[in-house]
DNA sequence: GTCTATAAGCAGATAGAC
DNA sequence: GTCTATCTGCTTATAGAC
């Protein structure tokens, strides 16, 4: 019983290791077996199929990375606190996993309804309370005015962006993975002032 | 003569198509040669491997993608101006590529040096010119400071995102292939009067 | 140049001993 | 529960006829 928990975890932290790296169809059972010093058989044994194994890894990864960012979204909370606390929570996360934008995102591409399965379940809707919010705000002119469509994609954009393509923004930048960890963690800082400066009013227009 | 050069770019097209959508390790030859509506057997004549075969529908991609789009930051252009010509060029690319930018990053995970390679062998630098222009209108107060970095990751990031995740972010928005390409259609407008807004200066800070 | 047929190797999955 | 050994099918790649 013990036993064969501590097992299966191992495995899954081997699959995920491999999963996040080479995705569905780059992963072997063999790699994953070998990172997680036993056979395949034993894969086998506690998750029947290649297939099941991923979906155990991709429902860990989504469970990881969405409650903790899009529930930020729903807290009553200023706008502008809000942003901070999405970008505060989504880098905390990322920068602890920072395969997990890329292997979602590859998912993403691979196998659409596999994601679409994942938030129907979960009876997400990211977009309810920020479409009210933003509505509001517009009204009142301290904010412009803004789909909810339009600022999630921003936000999310800027947020998710640079680890997704990570490794071409290295090489167009020259910097290596030190240096950039230093990027990202100004881009930490920064991110929500943009995300407000995209807000403001546009008013006092230059020009 | 003739018949060898219309087989091949035939064959570079159909591959084309399944590279893009299954990327390097789900790409299957038969279902290229298939799409292609010839054999297996002609692929290897005339790539001799899945891997050159796919060196060479990458070499394209990035050839169709990079140069129109990181040529404009290089131009003599007002800042102003040059946000606008890389978004329009951006743009135009790759809504008829949708799935370009999703390979060459999902490319970019599984193989960083093909990438880095490319980038070297074109000798492509993007923010030398960058650097001096944002300094400057740094200098002249005309625009807030930020690193070059930052600035292209931004205007990267805008642009992109929302093609390499678009699933997913259609599935989180609820939108259909029309309305998101609506939504897109809509960004292109918008992105260059975001990433101005980054750019002001905070003088007049609202509150 | 283009095809059919086939070789060679590998990956996922199972059988069965311990 | 964990292992070794093995099966089965698929995938890339080649041989060779036309």
């Amino acid at each position: 019983m013990k036993k064969s928990s501590t097992t299966e975890s191992l495995i899954l932290h081997a699959a995920e290791r491999i999963f996040f790296l080479r995705g569905f169809d780059g992963a072997r059972m063999q790699e994953i077996a070998d990172e997680a010093s036993i056979n395949k058989a034993l894969l086998h044994y506690y998750f029947r199929s290649k297939e099941r194994l991923f979906d155990a890894v991709f429902e860990a990864a989504v469970s990881r990375l969405l409650p903790p960012v899009l529930s930020v979204l729903h807290l009553e909370l200023p706008l502008r606190e809000k942003i901070t606390a999405f970008v505060e929570a989504y880098f905390t996360t990322v920068l602890e996993n920072p395969f997990l934008p890329g292997f979602i995102v590859h998912e993403l591409q691979r196998n659409p309804a596999h994601f679409r399965a994942v938030i129907a379940a979960r009876r997400i809707d990211v977009l309810e309370t920020l479409k009210m919010q933003l509505h509001e705000g517009a009204e009142s002119g301290i904010w412009r005015r803004i789909s909810a469509e339009q600022f999630m994609l921003n936000l999310f954009s800027l947020c998710a962006f640079p680890f997704v393509a990570r490794q071409g923004m290295q090489a167009l930048s020259g910097k290596n993975d030190h240096e950039y960890l230093l990027l990202l963690e100004e881009r930490r800082t920064l991110i929500s002032g943009w995300v407000l400066d995209m807000l403001r009013p546009e008013t006092v227009n230059v020009k």
